[in-house]
DNA sequence: CAATCGATGATCT
DNA sequence: GATCATCGATTGG
């Protein structure tokens, strides 16, 4: 059975709903750029014009522009002078609605990866490693998820986030809105090192 | 293990 | 001039 008959790729319908409710739905999602995949793990819903944390809460500009463009198109911006982020852009044109990716699991095209991280732990699990690990940059902002070489697929097989809980919590590493539980990751594997610190997390087995 | 800090440049005040 | 949807190295317990 080919792999790739059992990939369906979103389609608008799935994006044009409010962050909030598309953030969840893309934890397990397969994110394809290239020859490079992973499955999404971690991600955080940007509301703009509720949410002082969103880069789209005081209007529109140059930066923020493709988040009030329509859904199921990709938003990248530069930040801290070195790292790119991405987010999908959801809702409906003129809603600056967006989904931070935060950490996606590798499956395909690890080896590059490896290459452009230039490390072959840590690959995808921040916002700004997942970028580097996949060669999303400013180059990439604005471009559709719906056709081309970027795009968000639902694969029944082989899922190894079947099962898994789904843990919400508040977003991280923003100083405004800092209580709206607007985060989402899929909860650990067993042995898997490939989350963020949590606590007590020290065990050998 | 956790907490702190420097890098580095676009964007906003 | 301050801030920043971060990362990785370093420092300290």
């Amino acid at each position: 059975m080919r792999r790739e008959a059992m990939r369906h790729r979103l389609t608008e319908e799935f994006f044009a709903r409010h962050s909030t409710v598309v953030a969840p739905d893309l934890i397990g999602k397969l994110l394809v750029v290239g020859e490079c995949s992973g499955r999404i793990t971690e991600v955080e819903a940007y509301s703009g014009a509720d949410d002082a944390a969103s880069h789209a809460y005081r209007g529109r500009s140059s930066r923020n522009d493709v988040m009030f463009g329509p859904a199921g198109h990709i938003y990248v911006y530069f930040t801290y002078g070195m790292h790119f982020c991405a987010n999908v852009v959801t809702d409906t044109v003129g809603v600056a609605n967006a989904v931070l990716l935060r950490a996606i699991e590798p499956i395909d095209g690890i080896e590059q990866m490896v290459n452009r991280r230039g490390r072959s732990d840590n690959l995808t699990n921040g916002p700004g490693k997942l970028c580097q690990a996949l060669g999303l940059d400013r180059s990439d902002n604005g471009a559709s998820l719906l056709s081309g070489e970027i795009g968000i697929y639902d694969d029944s097989w082989p899922d190894r986030s079947a099962g898994r809980a789904i843990v919400v919590s508040p977003r991280i590493g923003i100083t405004r809105a800092v209580d709206f539980p607007w985060r989402w990751q899929l909860a650990a594997e067993r042995n898997e090192r490939n989350e963020r610190r949590r606590p007590g997390g020290s065990r050998t087995p």
